[in-house]
DNA sequence: GTCTATATGTAGATAGAC
DNA sequence: GTCTATCTACATATAGAC
């Protein structure tokens, strides 16, 4: 049923995916996203009920990304420590955009904290994947201190990012980097 | 010249970081910080030119705090490492504020980085005074590579905030802290 | 399904009485 | 210095022609 025509919804979704990583999901209008897409912004309600159902359908595309990366490095990947590195490089390999606009998870849900409690648990989502798998290859480790590691590995990977984006610096990054899989190697 | 008169200045101001903190920049009206202020938002322009420049005011206002913190620090403690342990204490001491807003410095720049290029700089100064003051600490430790670790330094902290604020959980503030001051014992 | 025109609310900002 | 009334722009959202 998904994809089936639709094609208009896809670019919306497409266009506001960016402009939310971007520029923000409050400081980007229904006009910013209809002119990056090319579709009037009329339309948007003809397959949104709003910019908070968009927002919804924003979210829902990411969790589907980033729950392909992570089928992907599960079965390309047999070692759990190199899998957390594969996790860690994420940082390098997205170096040009985190120095620039952070991570898409960690904004986007740091924007949405604040504002849009009825939000929270649906954008949540996004590290919430992210931490369990850690969390697994974690313990497949032997650490029964798996669930903190886990969360404090969230927390330097979403740090370096804040700090990458603030201050648009790709060395930083690189730096940052070096530092998470030194810790890594180490577990 | 300072806090002559104008106590409604401050109220304002008082009022505007308090707001700017728990519900973000953008998200936050006149209107809202007349209500909390009891200054009617007319008003507001007799102070202040602009929104951007009650930004400023308030970005001022945590620039003081936070080098009063560590003018305070560097007069009462010592010893380095345990002037870093004393920083890294900060998220336990305002777990309650943070697990609910995050960190104000950093919740902050992360709003403005994406929106308004020409605050960045002066919002990233709330950060470079933590990593220059950290870095310093950290060299005095004999540590060559100290601008690396400062940077490191904070952005477990600022990650510990981001999550902290994201998942309103106190115990991630705790653990995290306790995570953060393993690796300053290890320094 | 697609688009234009428009309604409605609220933001930042101003004018001017007191 | 303080406050009310108001302007203007733009946001989300709707109505309805095609």
């Amino acid at each position: 049923m998904r994809d089936k025509g639709h094609a208009s919804r896809g670019r919306i979704v497409e266009a506001a995916t960016d402009l939310f990583y971007r520029r923000g999901y409050h400081t980007t209008s229904f006009a910013d996203v209809a002119q990056a897409s090319g579709i009037p912004k009329g339309n948007f309600y003809y397959y949104f009920k709003s910019k908070d159902d968009l927002l919804v359908a924003v979210i829902a595309e990411r969790l589907e990304q980033i729950a392909g990366d992570l089928g992907r490095w599960n079965a390309e990947i047999p070692e759990p420590r190199a899998r957390l590195v594969q996790f860690a490089e994420t940082l390098q390999r997205n170096a040009e955009a985190i120095s620039h606009w952070g991570c898409p998870a960690g904004s986007l849900n740091g924007e949405l904290s604040k504002t849009q409690p009825d939000h929270r648990l649906r954008a949540r989502r996004m590290l919430d994947v992210y931490r369990e798998w850690s969390e697994g290859q974690i313990r497949a480790l032997g650490r029964d201190d798996a669930h903190e590691l886990a969360v404090h590995l969230l927390c330097m990977l979403q740090g370096a990012s804040l700090l990458g984006g603030i201050y648009g610096d790709f060395t930083l990054i690189t730096a940052e980097t070096r530092q998470i899989r030194a810790w890594i190697d180490r577990l």
